[in-house]
DNA sequence: ACGGAAAACTTCCTATAGGAAGAATGATCC
DNA sequence: GGATCATTCTTCCTATAGGAAGTTTTCCGT
């Protein structure tokens, strides 16, 4: 399980449940817990050194992102692996949202948030180069996913921003138990820069296309590399 | 705040915390809980009369419908009224899914389905003549809710229903704190129908442009409603 | 009387200990 | 060897106690 006790020395005036969130976050991320795991409420209080309480809300937090899941008497457990049925699901999903959320985004763009999404493909190209193994392939899954939720949060919807925020923890899974290494990192950086292209140029059309063209290729690759895999 | 203790007298080996948020949906439909109101969790575990634990739990899984607000060291308040704004930026998100969420249901619909959803039309409208109160007007509600949802049901898929999740709780935070009483109940019948019609046809194409012209229906409504309040 | 400081109170958050119920495991007895 | 029962483990729930921060009330000095 590997969740080493939480070095929270200064300042704690902050709520101890939102630190256990992150820490799972984190968790999740590098890989320290996988697919199907059960998340012991105690071993977690024992790990982390501290009391069940925050621990039971972090999870209770964490279940409606899909990260985990919670059967009732029985405890959470860390979500399973991803179905390439699912995978297709879930970007046919992403694929009715995400392109109308880069369409408003773009229309109501700064260049405050252009610089913003251009600091994330940089990151993601930087991060590519450097990934080579679960746990350094973080910083490429949060570039990546800050450039959606930044498009996401600048739609001037708060809702979309709400759906976005249902599909985006089940995309973290995703990128942890469905595939697409970063492997994925040419084809996805190119479809981004696209993107960005079309925000530079303040059009909202080509955004829109550019997103649904994304959605697309990961898709694409992803029912690829699942069936060039058995 | 009128929460009166939880009678569970039988077979209570269930969650104690599914009870809880429960009991807390139930008092928000029966507007026995204002907009902004404190929700003290040691009040609610005198008044349930069980101990805090699963009323947290209960909150956390709570926050995420949108129901509830949770500020960190300060509690958690009961949502704020809704906005016009927000109305309208909530009908564009909607608008966005829910008619794609018809034309997959309506592309694989059952007799059962249409079944369903012909009985939720029915206790719209019976509903409908027999709501005259903040209180009675649960059912009405409830109906409507459920047509909506049967309808992300039956997309087969799990993310689309995810999305629309994120939205229905806000969706029932608009009803009760946003505006249109059973007054909406002429016109949100005839929608209905026409979208259940579509379904009967098998005409996924217009069971997609039922459910938009439904949410158009819903924000212009609302927006004349507000308009001829001030 | 009034402003400001101290005390009391409320509320959230944390911590700890333990009980009840179900599941899994192993031991005992036939 | 197989069935039954006891033990253990896990998990949910309860109860309680206390710390920290904010708010209200009270009280004192000017």
């Amino acid at each position: 399980m590997a969740i080493g006790p939480s070095s929270r020395g200064t300042l704690s005036r902050q709520v101890l449940a939102d630190h256990v969130y992150d820490e799972l976050m984190v968790a999740f991320m590098d890989g320290r817990l996988e697919a199907d795991e059960a998340l012991n409420i105690d071993s977690l209080a024992r790990d982390l050194e501290i009391s069940q309480t925050p621990i039971r809300e972090a999870l209770a937090r964490l279940e409606s992102t899909g990260l985990v899941i919670r059967t009732a008497l029985k405890g959470y457990r860390v979500a399973p692996l991803f179905s390439l049925e699912e995978v297709v699901e879930l970007m046919n999903a992403r694929q009715l949202i995400e392109p109308e959320n880069a369409f408003l985004a773009c229309s109501r763009s700064t260049d405050a948030l252009v610089a913003q999404l251009e600091q994330t493909i940089v990151d993601l190209d930087r991060s590519s180069e450097q990934a080579d193994s679960v746990a350094t392939i973080r910083p490429y899954w949060q570039a990546d996913e800050r450039f959606h939720r930044l498009i996401a949060e600048s739609t001037g919807n708060r809702f979309l921003l709400a759906a976005y925020t249902a599909l985006g923890g089940h995309v973290q899974r995703f990128r942890l138990f469905g595939g697409l290494g970063v492997s994925d990192a040419g084809p996805a950086i190119a479809e981004h820069t696209r993107v960005l292209d079309a925000f530079k140029a303040g059009d909202a059309d080509a955004a829109r296309a550019g997103m649904d063209e994304h959605i697309c290729g990961v898709r694409t690759r992803a029912v690829a590399d699942a069936a060039g895999e058995h």
